[in-house]
DNA sequence: ACCTGAACACCGTTCAAGT
DNA sequence: ACCTGAACACCGTTCAAGT
C-alpha cells in the first residue's frame, strides 16, 4: 500500500533559491559542458566540482544524486528543440519540424543516448514538446489513445534512428578513418549473408552523413504516410 | 592515411580455441547472468571474475577489455530474435513477427538499452537479423538504397518504441507502486500543459503493459502502411 | 544555510611475475 | 599458454565537522 513512490527531480518540491554561493542553474550548466566536449564518462562529480572550483561534494547541497543532475542536463538540451505552434504550421508540418529538430539536438548531444533507456523525460521543456505534438496529432484528427500512439510513434521513429546514428559516429574517430579499409573490414564480417554484402559494395560508406539524412527524411515522411492513413479509414 | 581504423571485437581475428582453462563463451554466459540479474551496473569485470572463481584481471586474457565483452553479450542476446523466412511468410509477416521479437528480447534484456547508442551491432546474430530484414524488404518490391531505408524505418521505430518502455519500468520498482500516487505526482509535473493534463486523467496507468503492446502494435501497422505506400507510387 | 575533507566501498586496466 | 596480485588512477556517496 505504501510503497515505494516513484522519485525524479521533477516531482518532488524545489529547494527555495536563495542568492548566495553556487545555484542549480551553473552547476547544471557546468555539467552540460562537461557532457557535450568529453561526453558521459566525462562527467564526474570530482570534475565538476573542481570546474567550479568547489569540493566534489558540495554538489550534493543542491542535487540529491548524479543521476538527478543527469535528469536536470537532459531536460536542458530538449529546449532546444523547435516545435511550430501547429494551428499555424497544420499537423504534418508541425510533426516534420519536430522530428528533424530533435534529431539535430541528439546528434548534438550524443550523451543523451546513455540517459534514453534509463531516465524518464519529465522535464518541463520535454513536456513543452510532448505537448505540441499532441496538439498536432489531435488536428489531425486523432482522437483518444490513438493521440499518444501516434505521438508514440513519431518519437519512437525519431530516436530509433537517431541511435545507431549516434553509435556510428561515436565509435568511427571522426576525422581519422579511411572509407576503403573501413569497407574491407565490415566485409569480413557480413562474410557470411549475402544481402549484407550487396549492401557494402554500394558506395555506402563514401558520405555516410548525407546517407542518414536521406533515410531518415524517406523513413519519417512514410511514417507520417502511415499515420494519415490511420485517419481515412 | 595510416588512420586509426574502427575496432569491434567483430573485426579482429579471433583468438585461437584452444581446450583447456576458461572459454570465451563460459565468460559471455556469466556476464549475461550478471546483466540480466542486475543490470548493466551489476556487471564488472571484478564480480564476473568472482563468479567464475577467477580473478578479475583473468579475464583480460580472452577478452581486450570491457567493451568487448559487452558486444559480445550483446549480439549473444540478438540470438534470440525470431525472423521467419521471407520467402515463406510474406514481407508483411516476416517484418512484423521480426519487430514483435525485437521488442520482446529488449524487454527481456534492459541493459541492452545501454548499448544502443554506444557500441555498433556487427556480431553474427545482428547480421543474420539485419539480412533476412532485407531479404524481406527486397521481396517487397524495394530496390537500391529505399531498402537499406525500410530497414533503417522499422528497427528504429522498434528502438525508439521500446527504450522509453524500458526507462518507465527501471525507473518504477515494478512491484511495489500505487497507480494513484503515481498519477498525482506526474498530473502536478505535467499542471502547465494542458494536452498532458487531459491525457494522464485518462486511466493510462492502470495496466501500462497492456497500453504499451498496443501502442507498439499500432504503431508498427502504421509504419509498415507508410512503407509499403512507398512501392505503389 | 552552505561547504569541506576524510573515509568507504567500489571501479577498469596494466604489468611484472608466476606456472 | 594461461593466471595471479599488486598497483594506479579513478569513481559516487555519506557524514561529521566546520563557518
Amino acid at each position: 500500500m505504501t510503497g515505494k513512490t516513484y522519485t525524479s527531480v521533477w516531482l518532488r518540491e524545489p529547494r527555495k533559491a536563495t542568492s548566495p554561493g553556487r545555484s542549480r542553474e551553473e552547476i547544471v550548466r557546468a555539467a552540460l559542458d562537461l557532457l557535450d566536449e568529453e561526453g558521459i564518462d566525462g562527467l564526474s562529480m570530482r570534475k565538476l566540482g573542481a570546474k567550479l572550483s568547489a569540493g566534489a561534494t558540495s554538489l550534493y547541497w543542491y542535487v540529491a544524486n548524479k543521476d538527478e543532475l543527469l535528469e536536470l542536463a537532459y531536460d536542458e538540451t530538449w529546449g532546444a528543440i523547435i516545435v511550430p505552434d501547429p494551428e499555424e504550421a497544420g499537423w504534418r508540418e508541425t510533426t516534420s519540424v519536430l522530428a528533424h529538430s530533435m534529431r539535430q539536438v541528439m546528434l548534438r548531444h550524443p550523451w543523451i543516448a546513455n540517459l534514453l533507456g534509463r531516465l524518464p523525460a519529465l522535464g518541463p521543456n520535454a513536456l513543452r514538446v510532448a505537448d505540441r505534438m499532441r496538439q498536432a496529432f489531435k488536428l489531425a484528427g486523432f482522437t483518444g489513445f490513438d493521440v499518444d500512439y501516434a505521438g508514440a510513434t513519431l518519437t519512437g521513429y525519431v530516436y530509433g534512428m537517431t541511435l545507431p546514428e549516434i553509435a556510428w559516429n561515436s565509435t568511427m574517430a571522426a576525422d581519422d578513418y579511411d572509407a576503403d579499409t573501413m569497407r574491407a573490414q565490415v566485409r569480413k564480417a557480413a562474410a557470411d549473408f549475402p544481402e549484407m554484402l550487396d549492401r557494402v559494395d554500394m558506395d555506402t560508406y563514401e558520405d555516410p552523413r548525407m546517407m542518414r539524412a536521406v533515410a531518415f527524411d524517406f523513413g519519417l515522411v512514410s511514417v507520417l504516410d502511415g499515420l494519415e492513413r490511420r485517419l481515412v479509414t
